[in-house]
DNA sequence: ACAAAAGTGTTTTTAATACACCCATGA
DNA sequence: TCATGGGTGTATTAAAAACACTTTTGT
């Protein structure tokens, strides 16, 4: 990141809904707010990451560039699925107080541009998130938050779901190898249901893009798994376009 | 429409890209521009409907006023599919100078967020139209138009497609009573392909969602088909919520 | 009687679901 | 040897696809 001055366009920003999955639950990124309440005294919340556009930033980069920034990844699987401006989403003296302080302007509405976007928790870079105050909270556990960052949090997850039904996009959120355990248990969560795990290895391994590796688990206490990987090459050859309808 | 004098907010626009149905054709709605070409000669070209947004609109509702304006319909089935908010997105100078003529202001960058429209042209007020010089465009004869619009339009129409396919909204296309030959015929337009009348009538009739009506065609010189009409309700009834994937 | 589009049924193929036991490992 | 989770196969049901002829009307 360059260290020149950004103008900012205080009229649009970027939110980034990130998705995380460890110890068998989905988790969202959120960083830490420092604001005065209604009295003026300091307070703490929690918020999405996100930011102002500046004046020549495409939205795209700037939602990779706020992703960047908090987490040091980069290359990351993002994607915007929904505009949040209504006249009056941001409402609340605090929230006003807060844009006050952190950009010196008495800020109208905002438009935000929601992405979400899927990363693999254990290759993060925890030192990044720490410094700026992130923590991976479940997504069935958040608290209030700043603005209407609960709401995105509930669309994006609604997101999350049809694309992890339509598209291969599990992956995003598991290590480069992973079994096929893993991977169900992740749809599981995500898709809040049981899967029968024959008809889910049948499935899923019917596809070819997922390849066997040589390499099984180590050192646990049941028979070892294979680790398999995600082959997006045959899925981008393999790729169905599927006429007809389904309602 | 009130003859207030409205503040717009030149930071943000909604653009409506309105389909419709007739001859067997997929058409959009495009109005008529008058602007200034790089010479300052007065020249013509066509753009998507479309409006800023003012100060205290919500862009839904932005995007239904956008489209009452220019077609006097109301209730119309309409839904944000994209944004496009690229800071180039609007570099022609034609563009700029009709941006100057039109509010005043030289204008920035404009985050538009565009909305998919259907309706049925057999009840659109053609007077209307006419009034604001639209005029219906074959969706594969678009020529040359201002801005990014054919970009949205070509974006707008995958969503239509994906739509289509995943939610009962042809309907939306269609007048109240319609042949199931012509909801066929609007499935192959959109997703340009044919399909088998037998397994289409079939697939159609087993969702329940459609009643046959008494009344049949009158005055064709072949077997006279039943009018159906779509039932809303019985569709909200059976909702689909499949889990599992697709892809 | 002919042309034109409506309407109809069966068979085959493919995908989804339901269901229960043996296997390899570490402790 | 036991507890743990990995890994497998088959039968049933449901949905999709392929396919060709008869019906009704106006001219």
């Amino acid at each position: 990141m360059q260290n020149v001055v950004r103008t900012i366009n205080p009229h649009i920003s970027v939110d980034c809904v990130i998705f995380g999955f460890s110890t068998s639950q989905l988790k969202v990124l959120l960083i830490q707010r420092d604001y005065s309440n209604e009295n003026g005294a300091p307070a703490q919340d929690l918020k999405l990451p996100g930011d102002f556009i500046t004046t020549r930033e495409d939205l795209d980069l700037a939602a990779a560039r706020t992703l960047n920034e908090l987490t040091g990844l980069q290359n990351i699987f993002l994607k915007p699925f929904a505009l949040f401006g209504n006249p009056d989403r941001i409402y609340k003296e605090e929230d006003l107080n807060w844009f006050k302080e952190t950009t010196g302007n008495n800020i109208q509405r905002v438009v935000t541009s929601a992405y979400f976007a899927l990363i693999n928790i254990s290759e993060s870079d925890l030192d990044y998130a720490l410094k700026n105050k992130a923590s991976w909270i479940d997504v069935n556990q958040v608290p209030q938050l700043a603005f209407d960052h609960q709401d995105i949090i509930k669309t994006g997850l609604r997101h999350l779901q049809d694309a992890l039904r339509n598209e291969p996009i599990g992956f995003e959120l598991l290590p480069e190898k992973f079994t096929i355990r893993k991977l169900q248990t992740l749809y599981e969560v995500i898709l809040n249901c049981k899967l029968d795990n024959r008809n889910f290895r049948k499935k899923i391994l019917k596809t070819k893009y997922l390849v066997q590796l040589d390499e099984k688990q180590a050192g646990v206490a049941h028979k070892p798994a294979y680790y398999y990987r995600f082959d997006k090459s045959k899925y981008d050859k393999h790729r169905k376009d599927s006429l007809g309808f389904n309602f």
